[in-house]
Parts: structure tokens; sequence; C-alpha cells
DNA sequence: TGTGATACCTTTTACTTCGAGGTATACTCC
DNA sequence: GGAGTATACCTCGAAGTAAAAGGTATCACA
């Protein structure tokens, strides 16, 4: 049997969703546009990438979901759980791994 | 017809090895075993990563290859071209770009 | 002789992310 | 009334990277 981790530099979509629903909820259409916002147009996610992950956050129990009706129009709001909270701590400490990683590697030229 | 950039977070084994070989030329077995040091045990890729991107930067021209024996074991050494002193600075500004974003949106909010 | 380290390589699988599409409502402008 | 734009949701298929596992061969050493 075969079997694969993810990709160790995977999941900073998830990362990003968690942190802005870690501040407020929102709902699927804005979270694409903040996040272009809040990294300074670094990084942008389309909606291809955002409403999967948000699905597959809700089933796993990170999220909950409520939908509201705003000028006619639905809006799908989703909150972090405790769950989440949890998830998006642990996230934050391996993204802070793997960047100080990358960041030693790149500093010292000191060789020979 | 359906056209796909490359997923915005990858090209971080190949940043990694083309730093290495800018300091000295390595071969590949050698190169496993360093990016797991420098990057303090923070990223360890295995032979089936590093082998196939040593081949496809070689094919792009960014690396030149030199067999050398050794103690009757043959080791591939790889350098840098000159087009891969390019490549290098171009993925290091696009891994700054992404990690300052990342930066910015974990970065305490200030708000209410 | 057989085990472990060195050194190369490839193939298969798993996974994420991307792009393009599709639906529907509301608002504006002509 | 019709066209066009913005909002808001969604899904499917393709693309591409990285992971794991396996395969070969040499050398040292016990």
């Amino acid at each position: 049997m075969r079997q694969s981790n993810p990709p160790f530099m995977s999941g900073v979509p998830e990362l990003l969703l968690l942190r802005l629903l870690g501040q407020r909820e929102m709902y699927g259409y804005e979270l694409v546009r903040s996040i272009k916002l809040v990294t300074n147009d670094a990084i942008t996610l389309g909606e291809g990438v955002i409403y999967p992950v948000l699905h597959s956050l809700e089933r796993n129990g990170a999220l909950k979901a409520k939908r509201k009706k705003v000028d006619g129009r639905t809006r799908v709001y989703y909150a972090l759980t405790a769950r989440g909270r949890k998830r998006l701590e642990r996230l934050h400490g391996e993204w802070r791994r793997i960047q100080s990683g990358v960041a030693a590697a790149m500093e010292e030229p000191a060789n020979a």
C-alpha cells in the first residue's frame, strides 16, 4: 500500500482562511477579496480554491456555517469553532517552522 | 484548452537546491542531507524529490552536471550556470513576496 | 556472507491548487 | 425591456508538484 503525506508547503490557503475567520465571520466571496487585500496583492486565491476549502473545513468541524439573507442575496457566513482554532494554531506553527527553515537556508554565505 | 499555472507556493525545493549549489557544487545524495542540515531539520526532501528536480534543472540549462569517480563510486556534481543564477534570483524574489504576504495576513490586527 | 552506508535513478500515487464553467439575483443605464 | 455589471454561490476536470517506494550497484566491515 502506497501512502503519501501532503506536500510540505501546502495548506497556506487554509491557514489564511482560518486566520481571517478567527478575527470575524465572513462569507466566501468576501474572503476572496479579503485575502488579496491583507496580503498586499501578494496572494490571490480564486473562488475555485476558496469554496472547496471552506466546505472541507466545515465537514471537518473546523467551521460552522450560517446562511443569511442580505439585500435579496444569500450569503453563507463561516465562523471558527474551537476545533478550527486548534487547527489554526497547528498550521501557524507549521508555517513558522517552514518559513524559518527556508530563511536559515537562504541566509548565511559564511563559508569557504 | 485548459491551462493552469503552477500552485503559488511551489518551487521551494528548487529554490533550496539552487541556493546551495550557488555556494558550491554538490551531488544529489549530498544535497539531500544538506537541505535537512541547513534548514535545521525543518525541511526534509527525499531522493524522489531531489533527483527529478536536478534533472529538470539540468535539461533547462540552469545546472550543468559533471561526473566524478570517488572511491569507486560515481558522483554527479552539479554547478549553477548563469541561467541558474537568474532563476535563483527570480525564485528568491517570489518567495520573499509570498512570505511577506503571509506575514502581513498573520500579523495582529489592532482592530475591534 | 550479509548488513549498512553511499550513490544513482524511475515509476506510481496522492494531493493541492487552478481555471473555467455554470446558476441566480440585484442594480444601473439606455 | 434589455444589456451589462457586480454580487454570491457552486462544481468539475486538468495540471502540476511532491511523496513514497522500489530498483541497481559499489564499498566497508564484521
